[in-house]
DNA sequence: ACCTGTCTTGTAAGCGCTTACAAGCTGGGC
DNA sequence: GCCCAGCTTGTAAGCGCTTACAAGACAGGT
């Protein structure tokens, strides 16, 4: 049989209270006895039971993180960042994907609140009110990843999507460039997507142009999607000199199939991504994206849901900056 | 404050006990009493409290994976899988990662294991024995995932890696290649890496060939170290025509490198992966490689460890396909 | 009408911890 | 020598559920 604690308490002939703040708060138990307890515990294998210490200390010492799916390279590095923070500071994360849809979200919200996560972290801001709704029901503290919104009353830890957008239109509008096109991720659910396609937009509308007619498409996390939106706006009657693409795999898609169609990179056009993965870099000619800071936003993620509750929302705003390659370059 | 069942009960004028009953065995509950029951807990939005629950019955409809790093994208696709089929019959998974470190492994185990999980996905089956004494002791089911070994006494869920590169090896043979170089990922504390590169010299051995000496490079999993490994390997005295690779990421950096230096895939070097990421389809020459049954482990680890315990290990194969594209060729 | 077996429901004892609160000690100040 | 404050430890009451067991209700058989 598993020991328990009363058999540590017995062995080392101390009460139970005693066993329990030798292992949670050593600091308040006598050196002598505080080694009794180490003996004793050591000696039995005693671990401590999870569902015993929640129940009675109403902490689970648990985290959740809800992404859309773990198929999208950005939400792995980010929960890869976020575990191993977890578990320098011996938490454990609870991870639920929802595949896009606010249904499932919501259901997987609810399960992990069940399980009495201490703090969540979530993916994107914009959600049924609801939801927000139930988390402070439970006190749960939470945090919206991967955006950035000043005003929000939620916390948010990430970047602004389209303030990236911004700079990369303007450093491509510096280039000469004035037919754009963008094959952006799919927007519905997805406020990260949606914030790309209106930076875009607002940036150009700024320097009096707009996407070009046609030019908007939205397509799933594929390579082959990518290539296919390609072709396509390579047909549009007015094709475009620069293609911003919602993400690496659309822009990895779109660089392999104008190199398919025999289109020059940059020199007969311009393919630009976001979010910077490893084979951006690899890629000839280099693909020209928005790095996103997907391992801190994890971190920092950690780091804000472990700490005191202050009770006031944080905003903490990290750097999305243009990384410059190849497959961009001056208009012709 | 949150509802209790005993709110619940009070409520519905029954006894905690019913309450209990029609939630969770509802059809030993008469339906008048049911429907009463769950009115109350629609009334008071009641939740059950998965720590109690968890304590009480001893069962916390929650299950473990340890993984090595999320970053890795077949992890990620098999993470994904499971985490799908878990959550469609009310689980909930725990996740965790060990980047290759066997310390850390065994302490997110243990962590685990603390926290009740009803069953835990292991990654290759290569590990102190006594860490699978303590799941024992513990009573956790666990699997073995990424491999298949007949006469382990641990279950195991996963494809042959040694097999799989029997069949890359006599592909390779068969158009005429002769030297065969290597670039494996890191053995140390990886089965699964270890186990490629004993299929590739056995196979080999069993052609009377051996990997070109100097011929077999050990490189971490990122493209850059593909590339520079294929540097080395081309410079060799004797260089090889064929290069098989521990995995697609360390393939495509060769493949990458391998344009860089001018050389022509298929025709001057074959080049062959593992894994059978989104990218090697797209990729021209298009990477010939074992297809991983990824989803398929997740499904099934799911399947299997919520299934009724025989008290014998299973081991499932499941089939690792070569796939054929442009960057295999005739040696010349 | 009585007995039995089958269903339903209730009673209450935990599950293994944490933590108020109380009690006992110790030492310093006067 | 006495008192009090400050530590350390123990006692015991839960935390919110599940479930063995008992009890009651009811139908069917005789």
């Amino acid at each position: 049989m598993r020991p328990t604690l009363a058999d540590v308490a017995r062995r080392a002939e101390v009460s139970t209270a005693t066993v329990s703040r030798a292992l949670s708060a050593p600091e308040t138990v006598r050196p002598a006895l505080r080694a009794r307890v180490q003996g004793a515990v050591e000696a039995l294998g005693y671990r401590p039971h999870g569902a015993a210490r929640a129940l009675a200390s109403q902490r689970s010492d648990t985290v959740g993180a809800v992404i859309p799916t773990l198929d999208n390279a950005i939400f792995a590095s980010t929960v890869q960042a976020l575990q191993s923070a977890l578990a320098e500071r011996g938490r454990t994360l609870l991870l639920a994907a929802f595949d896009y849809d606010a249904g499932r979200e919501r259901e997987q919200v609810e399960s992990l609140i069940e399980r009495g996560i201490d703090g969540l972290m979530l993916t994107g801001e914009a959600r049924d009110p609801g939801l927000y709704a139930l988390l402070r029901r439970h006190a749960v503290r939470y945090v919206a990843t991967y955006v950035h919104a000043r005003d929000s009353p939620h916390s948010t830890i990430g970047f602004d999507n389209r303030r990236a957008m911004h700079e990369l239109v303007g450093y491509l509008h510096d280039l000469g460039h004035r037919a754009f096109a963008m094959i952006a991720g799919i927007a519905e659910g997805n406020d990260r997507a949606a914030a790309r396609i209106a930076g875009a937009r607002e940036a150009l509308a700024a320097r009096g142009l707009d996407l070009l007619p046609g030019g908007l498409l939205e397509r799933p996390y594929a390579m082959a999607a990518g290539r296919e939106a390609l072709r396509r706006l390579t047909a549009l009657p007015e094709p475009p000199s620069a293609v911003l693409c919602g993400n690496d795999v659309l822009a990895l898609g779109a660089l392999l199939e104008a190199a398919a169609l025999g289109l020059r990179v940059p020199e007969q056009l311009s393919i630009a991504g976001f979010d910077d993965l490893e084979i951006a870099e690899e890629i000839p000619p280099g693909l020209t994206t928005i790095r996103a800071p997907l391992a801190e936003m994890g971190r920092l993620t950690a780091d804000y849901l472990l700490a005191p509750d202050s009770g006031e929302p944080v905003h903490l705003e990290l750097p999305a900056e243009l990384v410059v390659r190849g497959s961009t370059g001056p208009a012709t």
